[in-house]
DNA sequence: ATCATAAATAACTATTTGGTTATTTCAAGA
DNA sequence: TCTTGAAATAACCAAATAGTTATTTATGAT
């Protein structure tokens, strides 16, 4: 059992540190505003370290990235959405990017740098290219179900609905900061927090479904 | 006249020279990645009259935040909502809302940059912190109307329905680049752009309006 | 036990960067 | 017209910063 003992010298675990270093400047600073400094006091490492294991300050930030990104999609797709009714599914998947987001804010942080950067480094990532495919065909089979069943309204495009789905938690989110500012309250209370996700699956439900299904729905409540 | 001939000195224009390139450099690369001497290039100014005019770095990106900031919200008050039936208003808001952001990215750039540093620097200005009240009472008296006539459900939660309106065009077009890829398709072509304020304003609608009147919307089209 | 390899340390460097000092030049008010 | 304060220029600096060189040391395979 090689990793039991604490080793002097443990390169995967300088590396995790390192990485989870990196992960937590970039995402307080962005990519420019970063300080390789930082990140190696952070991580009680060497400087020199991090030019051993990841070459330079943008390969770095580009793992921390991809990594970042990994992480999210497994959790997504272990939530096995494909077997629920279609407004359970809907719901499901709600909760849980809302859920991931506030859990790992690191998360959208790093993707709204990202994007800063025309997700320069993105594109150079062939791992990250290949993530979504399956996404985006389990969110179509999602919504043709509902159609089928009667509940959701026909002729939605699905990247529409995906985009608006993670946005409206993702925004309000990145943009709490000034939000809180421009409105005038807190926007990350506890209740605050439950009021926006009860808010977000309201208007999706009411987006997606027909005004029938709606009317059902408000009946049997 | 004094603003008649071109000057060799001439401090508005020198300060506004500097003010353009500022916004260009912090929407382009962030506050830590923005470059003092960048700036100083484009704007075809000596260093040191930005030290002269805005005594440094930090300083100069809190009044291009204020001033992007400022522009955008006279902007929006010029449209004169109050008088246009509900769904109008609501329309022509989205209307202006998405079309500004295109027009004028770095408003969004900049904003995300601002809360990447939890609106430090918007905490410090008090005319920021003015600019927005109107804005939320405009908006609530609209949804007031709404309930009134019958179209809009009653029990919304103005400050909910703002972040979620701009939020729906604001998201789409910031993680534009990352969404290409994940998405992979373009997002930003001419139809992809009507497509998606096409899309949002029917999102808005659906979640806004009682079924009642959205199956009246729909016998009457 | 030993030896090759990779992990880790320490000290250093070339450049970049935000900010300054010192000086010159213009334009407007007395 | 002359003076004075502000606008503009040029050269400079210390600190910060990404990245290196040189060296030591632990570890696992033989």
């Amino acid at each position: 059992m090689p990793k039991a003992k604490k080793q002097l010298r443990d390169p995967d675990k300088t590396k995790l540190r390192i990485m989870a270093a990196a992960t937590a400047e970039f995402a307080k600073m962005g990519l420019g505003g970063a300080r390789v400094d930082v990140i190696a006091a952070r991580a009680n490492v060497q400087k020199r370290m991090m030019y051993h294991y990841f070459g330079n300050k943008e390969t770095l930030y580009r793992l921390v990235l991809e990594e970042a990104y990994a992480k999210f999609r497994a959790a997504e797709a272990a939530l096995e959405i494909e077997n629920d009714p279609p407004l359970l599914a809907l719901r499901r998947l709600m909760e849980f990017t809302w859920d991931y987001y506030i859990a790992n804010p690191e998360f959208i942080s790093l993707v709204s740098t990202e994007n800063l950067h025309k997700a320069k480094f993105m594109k150079k990532s062939p791992r990250l290219e290949l993530l979504n495919k399956g996404f985006v065909k389990r969110m179509e089979q999602l919504l043709a179900r509902g159609v089928n069943e009667g509940v959701f309204r026909p002729g939605l495009d699905v990247v529409q609905v995906l985009i608006a789905l993670s946005g409206l938690g993702y925004h309000y989110l990145t943009n709490q900061y000034t939000g809180e500012i421009v409105y005038g309250r807190s926007l990350m209370s506890e209740e605050a927090r439950k009021a926006r996700l009860a808010f977000n699956i309201d208007m999706i439900t009411h987006a997606l479904c027909r005004p029938e299904a709606l009317l059902a729905i408000r009946e049997a409540a």
